[in-house]
DNA sequence: CCTTTCAAGATTGTCGACAATGTTTGAATG
DNA sequence: CATTCAAACATTGTCGACAATCTTGAAAGG
């Protein structure tokens, strides 16, 4: 048998999907990050159970924890819904980023360990030859980047900011890179920046690592606004 | 009958809590802020069932959005606790708010109203009265305080920090304000400081207000880690 | 033809019962 | 006397049934 095998895995899967509405919690994000729930979605209990095998009790707990994280938005008699961000909203949780990966930045310039840089350094050298095979492309503009800021964010070792940017913001940039393609579409220059950032966090220069991410952040947040408003311009076509 | 008695309040307040479920997740949020279930403290379904009379059903809906909120951890198979924060937690959550609070701080000067801002103004003079008359001392620790930051992310007009402040730490701020009674201890300094944050915020001078109110917060930060450095020095005394 | 009303259907909210898992107690053994 | 194991107990997890509410669609009236 193979009992030895993935340790690791088995305690910390096992430990946090093993009961049913943990496991349906997790399969409902991962539905909606990809698209197979679309936001403004009407959640249906009773398709969702059968769908995923199981009774109402564990779903609506379930949905009950993704009210909390505000990925789903719940009217009592009526139902819950997918959360539908406006693009006021979406350009806000730029906002929002630019403010505290700066800080995550500055405090991982501080704080990262010189395994955590080279393993990140490594990563980057990754996302590097998907780009010039083009073959991981799309990987690389849909979760690549995310990766990256995410790592950053672990080597912040502020729990409380961790929790913040990476269980709930990413969530949400994620669920609308995947519906509309507004990811970075220029990820040679964005992995530059990636580099740019790494470095002066090697240097341990947390003012320039803070300031490279906030640039970082704001750049991303001004091309979606540019494809926001090259796709609200074209009049007279909705989808819906 | 006294129908048109209070209409927001039917409209709103039903609204949010026309189920056992929401009715009982804002009884428990009170009874954690409160101090009624401490940090740490096992949340027992069949007790609290019997305490609010209401089944396990919406008991348990009501503590998985808690547990969205981090207000309460829960393992599988064994239970559910109100979370308890470390010293460094504690002082996360500070570093987090001087980051958000003082963006949040920037985009009041920017966007709040002049009718918010007398109000706030208000709202001040009546925190001075109470300083002043001794009477509502511990009202102003312990809530005022918070009342103002509240106003000052709601003039930001960012929802997403609206939600993240508001709905997110300060529910935890406010539970262990409640628990250490780690407040200002200094209401005539906060409240010249909120003085002069709400005059920058008037003047329309965004850069001011937001180094204002970071510093306001870290002042409040620097005041904690001395308390908890103070109450963590004379050994052997262990509580709980 | 359009609007209103009401009844049938579907969905959400709540409950009690049972199953699965953890915890505690106490007896047997070294 | 300490340790270990197992059985009894308590708690959490899951389910199906019923009640309350909303939605839909058809009939009646203007």
């Amino acid at each position: 048998m193979n009992t030895d095998v993935k340790k690791s895995e088995v305690l910390e899967i096992d430990q946090e999907s093993r009961t049913l509405a943990d496991r349906v919690c997790k399969q409902i994000v991962t539905a909606i990050v990809k698209g197979d729930l679309l936001p403004g979605q009407k959640i249906s209990e009773p398709e969702l159970a059968r769908t995923y095998g199981i009774s109402r009790g564990p779903l609506r707990e379930a949905i009950r924890r993704l009210e909390g994280w505000r990925l789903v938005e719940r009217k009592p008699h009526i139902g819950a819904r997918v959360v539908k961000l406006s693009a006021e909203e979406l350009i806000e949780i730029y906002r929002v980023r630019e403010a505290l990966e700066g800080m995550a930045c500055r405090l991982a310039a501080e704080h990262m360990t010189q395994e955590e840089i080279d393993s990140l350094k490594s990563l980057l050298d990754n996302h590097e030859l998907s780009i010039e095979q083009r073959e991981g492309r799309s990987y690389f503009q849909k979760e690549g980047d995310l990766d990256f800021h995410y790592r950053v964010v672990q080597g912040s070792k502020n729990a409380k900011l961790q929790e913040m940017l990476g269980a709930d913001l990413y969530h949400l940039v994620r669920m609308y890179r995947y519906q509309f393609s507004v990811s970075s579409s220029r990820p040679k220059r964005a992995l530059k920046e990636h580099r740019q950032i790494i470095d002066a966090i090697e240097a341990r220069d947390a003012e320039l690592a803070e300031m490279l991410m906030r640039r970082h952040i704001s750049a991303a947040r001004q091309n979606i606004e540019e494809k926001l408003n090259a796709k609200e311009q074209p009049q007279g076509e909705q989808n819906g």
